[in-house]
DNA sequence: TTCACTGCAAATGATTTGCAAAGCA
DNA sequence: TGCTTTGCAAATCATTTGCAGTGAA
């Protein structure tokens, strides 16, 4: 779990006032181990912890956390955008069937990697292992 | 090069008419080596090749090609779907600044690939190399 | 003839935006 | 006070859908 000061601070030195909507969000999103979050599900939550946010806010607050290095976007769904709580290099399973994203256990190693096209650097790795129901 | 009578093959098998629409279709994603395309990237390769096909059509056409295992649908952007021509494993470059999606050189090996959630098989396994300009 | 396929236009649904009101420094 | 931030509603935009007309077997 983040120390929730780190948060307060990150949001500082990004230049976001820590707002009732911001702090409550931040809570929600880092107090209780790692989540991968859709905006609607985010929201959802919220309302659900009786906290008034608005989805437009839900959103800007979802890019802004990304901006500011607390979230990281994960592409795999081409219908909806999750939010990872941990923003280390790891992979993810995501589940076809039931849409959960889920943290790798261990780390993946690549090799016989390519070299990379000249005047381009690494942004990020993506590695993700689509699951399907045995049956 | 995938020989045409091949997917003329492909598409009789999964059941799918060769109708002049998905001939058209095919010829512009196979004819001319590996391919990644959105959906309005191909209707604007078939308007410039003088082929009338609705903005629907390529839609429907991309999904029944990749349901047929002739195009492999790539998630990177969270705006747009991609389909690959190369249906076999293989990593992808995508270019954050021109959003272009390239295929790798060399394969890429997993290792310490973490254990399968039970009751689950593996679908696929992607890898994004995410590239931004040096600069 | 029959059923699949196509095209159009409308619907959908996630996300973004404009802007006035409210909040923080 | 002055600049951010929020919330609402409207706008956007890729994609999907309904359905009447068209085409292939």
């Amino acid at each position: 779990m983040r120390p929730f000061t780190q948060v307060i601070d990150q949001l500082r030195t990004a230049g976001l006032r820590p707002t009732r909507q911001r702090l409550a969000l931040a809570k929600l999103l880092f107090e209780n181990g790692p989540r991968h979050v859709t905006a609607e599900m985010l929201r959802s939550d919220a309302h659900d912890a009786s906290i008034r946010v608005s989805l437009a806010t839900v959103y800007n607050t979802l890019h802004q956390f990304t901006k500011a290095g607390l979230l990281r976007e994960i592409v795999v769904d081409p219908t909806r955008s999750y939010f990872d709580t941990t923003t280390t290099e790891h992979g993810h399973f995501f589940h076809e069937d039931t849409n959960l994203l889920e943290d790798f256990e261990g780390d993946v190693k690549l090799t016989n990697l390519p070299a990379i096209p000249e005047g381009s650097k690494i942004s990020t790795v993506d590695v993700i292992i689509r699951l399907s129901s045995k049956n």
